[in-house]
RNA sequence: GGGAGCUUAGCUCAGUUGGUUUAGAGCAUCUGCCCUACAAGCAGAGGGUCAUAGGUUCGACUCCUAUAGCUCCCA
């Protein structure tokens, strides 16, 4: 039998076998019924997306959920998907368009959406297929992609009714541009680094004096010819003879007013501002706040326009530099020195960010924010681990306005519909905005269809993610269709705490708002998967090991145990492919133990022995206090523990002891109780399992025995918890403790396993040492004797488990300094164990304030640790005797 | 600058309301083993003043305060 049986597992072929039979079986596939739901949706990747580590780690924990509730009988579903990432994905159609010679601003925005969409098709969603290799059990017929026809219109159908509710709203504010996509970005979308840049120091005349300067600090020179102010504060002593007064731009000759206000800080720079509102958020609402002009020197792409008056056309950073010498030479640079600030860049292109005003759509968040904090606060939603719940309330309690236009052509069209009188309409088509707009307004007769022009530009992606676990069961547009009202809320969401406010928030408030109830049950926020070095593993750094390669190194088996093994949630994983190894080889393990048993010749004639009678009972109480464990991890969403629960049930308590416990003697034939109760333990671990390797469980749960043809260890019931007989576990360990003591023994004195020895023993009162254990000492020990003694025994080797004292006959020629050495250590730790038992009764306040029981306890570890010592000088005693 | 969190064995982490713990696990290390399931293995062993300094308490890894270092979030 074991012929047929490799020994070593070749996880390749198995995997592959595994995931299109469990797929074309349908077993993934889920339809509402009288079960209950257990629902996840995906955290939808980027569609120009491939697979990374983070996604690694992310989805072996949705799968891990995923089948553990399937096995438990639940109407179980994965949704999968993409979304449509409308800069990444433009700006990658906008490069291989170049790559083809094709300009983007040469199309028309329809042969543009063409392309994308072609590219879409033929590269978009590579990383679906890559799930499949990770073993993930996504319904595939069900998924989804934001910008899908349906998910399409759920987008627009809730702006329009945003809009109504006069939450959406157009206005002019400082927004982040990104000159290198050419569009606006959230707050959220903007990364602050730490930039070593300079600090410049230039003096502007006084307006009407002769020659009296004041000398402001700017990170940004090329700002300059954008100024419509410099500020000073109010009480500021050096400059008060300046208040009402005028200043001349530099290089442009502007004269602009002089203004105070207690914003400024006196002590950094100069502690004299110059003011842009157009190019700086802060200087912006000082011209607010003082009815400054607001002067916009940057085109889109980051070049100075016409109003800069000087270096039309050039970059911006190239002007820095130019401006800077153009200061110097002219004397108005007074100097410069080195300086660390923070700087935006776009989280998509990298670019520096260019704080703007501009016409923006907006969405008012402090409405939606209160009710998706208070489901947080009140643990309506669970966040695992809980100190998330914290910066969730910072967030919420502080909401921005949420800038929710894209200048874009990628991306869900924003629908409002601008008429020839400046007017606008806001509607979900052309034709329903053209109706509006007649009821509207009686007065443009002559309204034609075509007369409308839709807005230009797209929204936001999360603005489409954010109604994810609503719109991918289409519940906004038909809310009582029987798929939402079935898995929705979902279960459980998995995902990582970067993007709390980008999606998790958002995904909150839009539940609220449109079903009424939230869209998940439970957050588990992973870490991020780190280098050994702790850093971030990103493309750009290419320290990311290749996901398909470590698959095929590893299996997909290994790679999930390697991800699962250091993955507390929240912790960061600093990942290591020895961890990947370490799963391959557990799954080279229970291989291997398979074939030890499909290796035993079955003999039904044979009674079962005692020994196997005892390990068995011992294993299943094992097994049971183990699930119970188990099922405690998943409570508290402890994969990581729950996996390694399971890795040391196998590994050691069935492999290491109970297997070879009932092992029968080489070429003899093994009892079929034994081996039918061997075979069912073995059939449950490969279920507690098979949530964390789910091939090589299902694989060896076909071996183990005959199957028919659609059986499925992803459908076999989740075994049921039972009482656990602690007494027995106890008795065991003690059982298990001496055979550690004799193979100690054995080691120290160079005794071979096969030779046989005797074990002799005072049995107290107290004495753990079971009959039904005798027979599993004696197996595992090869003893040929295990025998009661009624004094003590001259001329032995002996140690004590609990207070039960051994003894093995001595051999011939024993190490008898060993023995002592090792006898006069355990004296010293008893002593010391003593003493300080000792002092904590001695001490008065111990015994008037600690409770009965804790009291109870330490005399009990007072009497043992007596007991010890008293045995242990015994046998010292002996040995010096022995050794005269 | 404001806030949150972390600091336990070489590494990664457990340690639940203070008292069966002078602290546990996995990996790594060391020692001995090719004993026909597995060397991707077996049997053992060593390794920690629980960041530092105070305090509360009969008793502190656990509670409080300060300090140092690290991480994250926000501005």
């Amino acid at each position: 039998m074991t012929k047929e049986i490799p020994s070593r597992y070749n996880p390749e072929t198995t995997e592959d076998k595994w995931y299109s039979f469990w797929e074309s079986h349908g077993f993934f596939h889920s339809v509402p019924d009288e079960r209950e739901p257990y629902c996840i949706v995906i955290p939808p990747p980027n569609v120009t997306g491939v697979l990374h580590m983070g996604h690694m780690l992310n989805n072996t924990i949705q799968d891990v959920l995923i089948r553990r509730a399937r096995m438990q009988g639940k109407n179980t579903l994965w949704v999968p998907g993409t979304d449509h990432a409308s800069i990444a994905t433009e700006a990658k159609v906008v490069a291989n368009l170049r790559e083809k010679g094709i300009e983007k601003s040469s199309l028309s925005r329809e042969e543009f959406l063409k392309y994308a969409w072609e590219w879409k098709e033929k590269h978009g969603g590579i990383i679906l297929q890559q799930l499949r290799k990770l073993g993930a059990s996504c319904d595939w017929s069900r998924t989804k992609f934001t910008m899908d026809p349906d998910m399409y219109e759920s987008v627009i159908e809730v702006f329009v009714d945003l809009y109504h509710k006069g939450l959406i709203y157009k206005g002019v504010r400082m927004i982040n541009w990104d000159p290198q996509a050419l569009t606006a970005l959230s707050d959220e979308e903007v990364i602050y680094k730490e930039v070593q840049s300079k600090l410049y120091y230039v003096r502007y005349k006084i307006y009407d004096s002769e020659d009296e300067w004041i000398i402001i600090a700017t990170t940004r020179p090329e700002t300059i010819l954008g100024d419509t102010a410099v500020c000073i504060h109010p009480d500021d002593e050096r400059y008060k003879h300046l208040h009402g007064r005028k200043a001349v731009i530099p290089l442009i000759n502007r004269i602009v007013p002089i203004i105070t206000d207690e914003y400024i800080d006196r002590e950094f720079g100069t502690g004299c501002l110059k003011v842009t509102p157009a190019h700086d958020i802060n200087d912006y609402n000082l011209g607010m706040k003082h009815k400054l002009d607001a002067i916009d020197i940057f085109n889109d792409d980051g070049t100075l326009n016409e109003k800069a008056i000087l270096y039309v056309g050039e970059d911006r950073l190239k002007v820095r530099n130019k401006i800077t010498e153009d200061l110097r030479q002219k004397g108005f640079l007074v100097k410069e020195e080195p300086y660390l600030n923070r700087v935006g860049f776009s989280e998509r292109t990298d670019a520096m960010i260019e704080p703007r005003l501009s016409q923006q759509w907006f969405l008012d968040m402090k409405p939606l924010a209160q009710p998706a904090l208070d489901v947080v606060m009140n643990d309506t939603i669970h966040f695992y681990p809980q100190k998330f719940k914290n910066t969730y309330k910072y967030w919420m309690e502080n909401v921005k306005d949420w800038c929710i236009s894209r200048q874009l052509w990628w991306g869900h069209r924003i629908p409002a519909y601008y008429l020839p009188n400046r007017e606008v309409i806001v509607a979900k088509t052309q034709k329903e905005a053209y109706q509006i707009a007649l009821k509207q307004y009686p007065d443009l007769d002559e309204l034609k269809p075509e007369d409308l022009k839709q807005d230009e530009d797209v929204l936001d992606t999360w603005f489409s993610s954010w109604l994810w676990p609503i719109s991918v069961f289409d519940g906004i547009r038909h809310p009582h269709n029987p798929d939402i009202e079935y898995y929705y809320p979902t279960n459980d969401l998995v995902t990582a705490p970067e993007i709390l406010f980008f999606w998790v928030a958002r995904m909150i408030m839009a539940g609220l708002e449109y079903r009424g109830e939230i869209p998940f049950r439970n957050v588990y926020f992973t870490g991020i998967v780190r280098d050994k070095l702790g850093r971030k593993m990103s493309k750009q750094l290419g320290n990311s090991p290749d996901p398909i390669a470590l698959m095929k190194k590893y299996s997909a088996d290994g790679v999930r145990v390697g991800m699962l093994l250091t993955s507390p949630a929240g912790n960061d994983l600093p990942f290591d492919e020895a961890l990947c190894e370490q799963g391959r080889n557990f799954a080279n393990k229970i291989w291997n133990a398979l074939r030890l048993l499909k290796g035993w010749e079955i003999d039904e004639k044979i009674p079962q022995p005692n020994y196997s009678a005892a390990a068995c009972r011992w294993f299943e109480n094992r097994f049971n206090k183990s699930l119970l464990i188990i099922e405690d991890h998943f409570g508290k969403y402890r994969i990581s523990d729950a996996l390694m629960e399971a890795y040391r049930l196998i590994w050691d308590d069935f492999c290491s002891w109970l297997l070879e416990i009932v092992k029968p003697p080489y070429q003899h034939p093994m009892d079929k109780i034994t081996y039918q109760l061997v075979n069912g333990f073995f059939d449950n671990l490969l279920r507690i399992l098979h949530p964390f390797m789910p091939f090589i469980t299902e694989e060896i749960w076909h071996h183990l025995q005959t199957r028919s043809k659609n059986d499925t260890i992803m459908l076999a019931p989740w075994p049921d918890t039972h009482e656990v007989d602690e007494t027995l576990l106890n008795d065991f360990d003690f059982a298990r403790e001496v055979i550690v003591n004799i193979r100690n023994l054995r080691q120290n004195q160079n005794i071979p396993p096969k030779k046989m020895i005797e074990l002799y023993y005072i049995d107290s009162s107290q004495s753990n040492l079971k009959p039904d254990f005798k027979s599993i000492i004696t197996k595992l020990s090869n003893l040929s004797k295990i025998a009661p003694l009624s004094a003590n025994m001259e001329n032995a080797l002996t140690f004590i488990v609990k207070s039960t004292e051994f003894y093995v006959p001595a051999p011939q020629n024993f190490d008898l300094g060993n023995e002592r050495k090792k006898l006069m250590e355990k004296l010293e730790y008893t002593k010391r164990f003593l003493s300080s038992v000792n002092s904590k009764l001695n001490n008065e306040g111990f015994r008037k304030h600690a409770s009965q029981k804790v009291i109870e306890n330490e005399l009990k570890k007072k009497a043992d640790a007596e007991e010890r010592i008293r045995l242990l000088r015994e046998k010292l005693d002996q040995l010096n005797r022995h050794s005269k």
